[in-house]
DNA sequence: CAGACGAGGAAA
DNA sequence: TTCCTCGTCTGT
């Protein structure tokens, strides 16, 4: 068959390049096609396109590569002139039914693979990233009973076999898992009774539907400062063109409520909507709120998803008939073809900012993605992020504010406790304490009134750092430059970088003295101890990740608290996300200043934005609340703006000092970042690079360094940052200089624009 | 000298 | 990314 001879990678006589003697379409001209795979390749390949074959462009199509076959996106139907010899293209083996990728969509792929200087095809495979989904489901099986029974067919019954008759004697057809469950058989025996012809198998259809939200759903009644928002923000949805607005409102404020009218005037606009939230915020709590207002669920577009609802969420997408999605930053790839607004809730949070892969940060990816679809975006946070406000004082994006707590609810008192004089005293008969004599009274004082309090300590595990009082050894991680995380509860040393755990030595592997380790500092383990010995009588609690593991866990201590079971909650930051605790009373961040020291750009409004969504669990409901912060630096500007409660006065400060320092949002940053298990290559390679850093007005280059996280999982780290001037556009320059070096294959180099964490 | 293993490169 | 080839090493 002819098709056979377009295959060079065989060795036939086309593999050279020179002309293949016959064309493969003797009357027709080869036609070509441009797709676009899902690999970090260099860009879309050429492929024969049948003749019999129509694609459009977005189309999705299966094409050999290699030996495999891939799918892919027709990029460009019509390429103009590409240099790839004709005999060694091979055909397009098929089409699926799929719709083709939207055209904004397409144009997004491109415009972040040119933004992050990646691959198109690594991006394409965020939009791809359910393969499966490409080829329609398989229809579910069900089981009915049949036309015929046990005695017809001279057989005799077991006591599972009746079960699963009775089971089925009424009502719709059952499949297996729905069967085997209620009759609480196993699947043999259902597989079993169809064999012998008393079931019929019938096909059921696709499953559970993506129910649409009825736009016509009464709504709350909103305050006055509320519904004022909502116009604004549907005004801008009726204009049905590009803007970014910022809902900048204090927590209980009612600013998902605003931005719910926003939805409901999309969908009655026959647009598919697309809510963000970092992906600890998707909360059974956040999807209550929304069946509540719009009488059905939305599609949730998460990591957690099983491989099966990611197939049915993404054709459900991709088809349209889910139309309100709410998903983590990888939500913002799926193939939406009537996207016609996008929310990205808590803003602020750098869990938008993808670290692996291709680096990218969703809240501005989602405004890029409403400017090439020409949609409003709404940015939603309590504590928006500087980039954001700035954005505002430039006038680029709008801002609806909400002034109030919604309802009457009183903001918490935030107060600090300078541990320079209220130090912690040590307790008789336990040790170190961590908790200043004022707070322990406050503690007393809630606990005996029956409230609740929540102690924040932003480190998991018993100790940060383990030493030997011998000789001063530290234990640290074979494989990163970290210290190890004992973990009392597990009985394990952790590296809290690349997963390194292994069991705390009883002798000092340097010295060799036995039972000579001190634990210093704490960490939430360390603290429930002491906890433990200052209230015997509390119930306490330990959040952190790896006390809860997944959503349902998270779930289950969240009411274990709203339900009363504990009277004292201890947690790293995963508690402070969006949940609503109305007995909580008193709130003690343990370290304030954890934190703020270290070199990292956004420590300050990291810390601020944590801090203040801490503070935001006390008193939510009639109850004040109380916000104690345990500090060095009583005077520091982000305490003095969380006491103060003087959020705008912390970001004006907060900017004059990144403007002054010329680090971003008023110039632009890369980081390159080169890693190997080969200290000297990756060296040799910074230094090359450094070498060859451009030099020219408004760009500068700093480094090599040794990254902060110098080892990592074994692999020696240099780092290099590359700035300009906002109004240069880095990637050009960045382009022409990683060009003119050569990078071995061992040495890894990765990219990072607009880099958020500095390790 | 076969099989294992890692580096480097091509895939249309 | 994946998978193939090729060179080098290892053990028989």
């Amino acid at each position: 068959m002819a098709i056979e001879r377009a295959n060079p990678a065989r060795g036939d006589a086309a593999a050279d390049g020179t002309a293949p003697a016959v064309s493969l379409f003797d009357d027709a001209p080869v036609r070509r096609v441009r797709v676009l795979l899902p690999r970090p390749l260099d860009g879309a390949y050429d492929y024969l396109l049948p003749p019999d074959m129509a694609l459009e462009p977005g189309a999705l199509v299966e094409v050999p590569l290699g030996r495999q076959r891939l799918p892919g996106a027709a990029w460009t139907v019509e390429p103009g002139d590409s240099d790839v010899p004709e005999g060694k293209l091979r055909p397009v083996q098929r089409r699926f039914d799929t719709p083709p990728l939207p055209e904004p969509l397409r144009r997004f792929v491109d415009w972040v693979a040119a933004y992050y200087l990646a691959a198109p095809g690594a991006v394409l495979k965020m939009c791809l990233s359910v393969p499966a989904a490409l080829d329609p489901p398989a229809p579910r099986i069900g089981y009915l009973r049949a036309h015929t029974d046990a005695d017809a067919l001279g057989l005799k019954l077991t006591r599972a076999r009746r079960r699963v008759l009775e089971v089925l004697a009424d009502g719709p057809a059952r499949t297996l898992s729905e069967l085997t469950r209620e009759a609480g058989v196993s699947d043999g025996v259902v597989r079993g009774l169809a064999d012998a012809g008393l079931l019929d198998r019938v096909e059921m259809g696709f499953g559970r539907r993506f129910e649409a939200p009825d736009p016509e759903t009464p709504g709350p009644t909103l305050s006055e400062a509320q519904r004022m928002a909502a116009d604004q923000l549907c005004a801008k949805v009726d204009g049905d063109a590009f803007s970014v607005t910022l809902i900048d409102g204090v927590t209980g404020s009612g600013k998902t409520e605003v931005y719910f009218e926003a939805v409901i005037r999309a969908l009655a606009a026959g647009r598919q909507v697309l809510v963000l939230l970092p992906e600890i915020a998707l909360s059974a709590q956040w999807l209550d709120r929304f069946a509540r207002r719009f009488g059905v669920e939305p599609a949730v577009w998460h990591s957690e998803l099983s491989q099966g609802e990611r197939r049915r969420t993404w054709r459900a997408i991709a088809e349209g008939e889910a139309r309100v999605v709410v998903g983590a930053r990888s939500a913002l790839f799926l193939p939406y073809p009537e996207l016609g607004l996008i929310v990205v809730d808590e803003e602020h949070e750098q869990a938008f900012k993808q670290e692996e892969g291709v680096p990218y940060h969703a809240r501005d990816m989602a405004v890029v993605r409403a400017r090439l679809g020409g949609m409003p975006a709404i940015l939603v946070s309590a504590t928006p992020s500087l980039e954001t406000m700035e954005n505002v004082r430039a006038g680029r994006y709008d801002r609806v504010q909400l002034p109030e707590r919604h309802a009457g609810a009183l903001l918490p008192e935030i107060l600090p406790i300078d541990l320079r004089h209220d130090r912690p005293k040590p307790i008789p008969g336990h040790g170190t304490s961590y908790l200043a004599p004022s707070l322990r009274a406050a503690l007393q004082e809630t606990l005996d009134r029956g409230e609740q309090a929540l102690l924040f300590l932003n480190r998991r595990g018993y100790a940060p750092l383990t030493l030997c009082r011998t000789c001063g050894f530290r234990l640290q991680c074979p494989h990163c430059t970290a210290w190890l995380v004992e973990h009392r509860l597990l009985h394990q040393l952790q590296c809290h970088h690349c997963g390194f755990a292994q069991r705390p030595p009883t002798k000092c592997p340097d010295c060799g003295d036995a039972d000579s380790f001190a634990a210093c500092g704490p960490g939430v383990e360390r603290l429930g101890e002491e906890v433990a010995t200052l209230f015997p009588d509390a119930r306490v609690a330990l959040m952190a990740s790896d006390t809860v593991s997944g959503p349902e866990s998270a779930q289950r201590f969240v009411e274990s608290v709203q339900n009363h079971e504990v009277d004292l909650l201890i947690g790293t930051q995963i508690v402070a996300k969006g949940n609503h605790f109305p007995a909580l009373t008193l709130v003690g961040v343990v370290d304030a200043d954890l934190g703020l020291s270290g070199g990292d750009l956004r420590a300050g409004e990291r810390t601020y934005q944590m801090l203040h969504q801490v503070a935001g669990r006390a008193g939510r409901a009639e109850r004040p609340g109380r916000v104690l912060l345990q500090t060095y630096e009583p005077n520091h500007e982000v305490l003095r703006a969380l006491v103060d409660g003087d959020r705008d006065r912390f970001l004006e400060v907060e900017a004059e000092g990144r403007k002054s320092a010329g680090m971003p949002p008023f110039t632009r940053l890369a980081a390159l970042v080169l890693s190997s298990e080969d200290e000297a290559a990756v060296d040799q390679t910074a230094r090359a690079l450094a070498l060859a850093a451009p030099d020219r007005e408004g760009v500068e280059v700093l480094g090599p360094a040794p990254a902060p996280l110098a080892v990592l999982r074994g692999r020696h780290r240099r780092r290099l940052l590359f700035k300009t001037r906002r109004d240069l556009a880095p990637q050009p320059i960045l382009r022409a200089w990683l060009s003119q070096v050569q990078v071995p294959s061992k040495v890894r180099l990765t990219v990072d624009v607009d880099p958020y964490t500095f390790l």
